[in-house]
DNA sequence: CGAGCAGTTGATGAGCTTCAAAGGTAGTGG
DNA sequence: CCACTACCTTTGAAGCTCATCAACTGCTCG
């Protein structure tokens, strides 16, 4: 049995379900330790960390934090895909960034989140306790340092997707998307050319300040130059990677 | 005498003028340091930090840091105003922050810099190597928490901007940019309400993904809708904050 | 099989960009 | 000190990209 929707997972008792017995709960086990802060974690030292997280699934479309609410926890995400965005009151969105295995949510230094976070896929979270996190680097800040290592990361990528924002054509925003998908997926050891798109176009619009019909418009450019081909709605295939990189830079 | 351009000081032997004698090169001097990660060093130990670091002062238009060269150094603004941006081959570019006392430049996780920083007003800056820069942090771990909690920080404003450049309108950019100058200019304890804009049109269109013209007919639009006075083009008088705040979300 | 939603395609229009020129302002030299 | 120059800013007119509105297709799931 599943609960179809979870409420936000940031402040109250979540019904989201706790890990189930088919899948291992320890961290030793991880796929996405690598690629977390939980990296800074000795292996000896794993259940220590174990004894403060608690792990976390998330259907579809749940919620995980809401912008706004009190800034409780911060999760690590181990699998799937989560959606961070944000809202102007009159429901204009944009979203910020699609996370996956690695990716850490709810870094805040004020109160309250800055943005509101929900799965796109099935996914898998590991849930801090502010204070244990607090906690845990200063036992080991090797964790801490990962942490900021992984915040650099985070700044990066936000810094060129404001330049895709500010100044990249529908075509060039698109090409981008699939080619930081694709590199994403490859590094995380996952198939990376047939891209997986487990986002709707509509997730997709929000997040390269676009609407549906123009990113619709915008895949049906690419395959006429056949740079790429849609499997399936949320599957493309990249023909031609050199000329895709092209005209994300205007080439 | 003052060199009025300066060449890159990331990784070659500056031409940039050293602090002249008639100011403070004293850390406990420092302006900036509540707001830098140097207020993670005790008062005590600050002569630990000047041997480490470099004061310089750049002139207006002078470089910084270059995107792609090797990022030898970090750097802290002292003084002044610092834009950094990134350019797409064909020359369109964004800016994606202004920088001021207390902001770093250079956190890099690669080995070369993001982004390319340069002067926009005489600006003075703390230039530390990046190996005395693990030194320190080896010494007094809060100066790399206090790091980390800046760089959670750049993320929120990244983020702000992104929705900014994805979602609003070119009259919500520019009411927006006036009022986060604003704010900022208070919490540096410097004159918030005629708003200092020391950057030009072409600048303030660069980072609010705009041509200078739009920019142009914003300020014109803010004006006769008697939100903002123009005292000199690097001047705006903000005569409505709440409907100017309002404005930024649509209303 | 039909309902409903996601995605695609088409037609029109708005907002911003581009191209062009005039108005200001600051810095320079006589 | 004023005139001249050069650049920055503002304003105007036309064009283009993307948004909006609308219809249609195809897929998913009772």
């Amino acid at each position: 049995m599943t609960t179809s929707f979870s409420p936000s997972l940031g402040s109250s008792p979540p019904s989201a379900r706790a890990c189930p017995e088919d899948e291992s709960r320890l961290c030793a086990d991880c796929i996405a330790r690598p690629w977390s802060m939980c990296a800074g974690v000795p292996d000896s030292e794993l259940m220590t960390l174990e004894r403060a997280v608690t792990d976390l699934h998330v259907d579809p479309r749940g919620a995980i934090v809401d912008e706004g609410e009190p800034a409780q926890h911060m999760f690590n995400v181990t699998a799937g895909t989560v959606k961070v965005y944000k809202l102007l009151p009159d429901g204009r969105r944009q979203i910020i960034g699609f996370l996956m295995a690695g990716d850490f949510i709810g870094l805040a230094v004020r109160q309250s989140y800055a943005y509101s976070a929900e799965a796109v896929t099935p996914v898998r979270l590991c849930r801090f306790p502010r204070k244990k996190l607090e906690e845990l680097f200063e036992r080991y800040p090797s964790m801490e340092k990962r942490l900021l290592g992984l915040a650099a990361n985070e700044l990066a990528v936000a810094q060129d997707l404001m330049l895709l924002l500010g100044r990249k054509t529908a075509k060039e925003r698109l090409a981008t998307f699939l080619l930081m998908l694709s590199d994403r997926a490859r590094r995380l050891g996952m198939p990376s050319n047939p891209v997986a798109l487990p986002m709707s176009r509509t997730d997709i619009a929000d997040y390269l300040g676009l609407t549906t019909e123009t990113v619709s418009r915008a895949f049906t450019q690419l395959k006429n130059l056949k740079l790429i081909r849609l499997e399936t709605t949320s599957q493309a295939q990249i023909l031609d990677t050199e000329a895709l990189r092209d005209l994300t830079e205007g080439g």
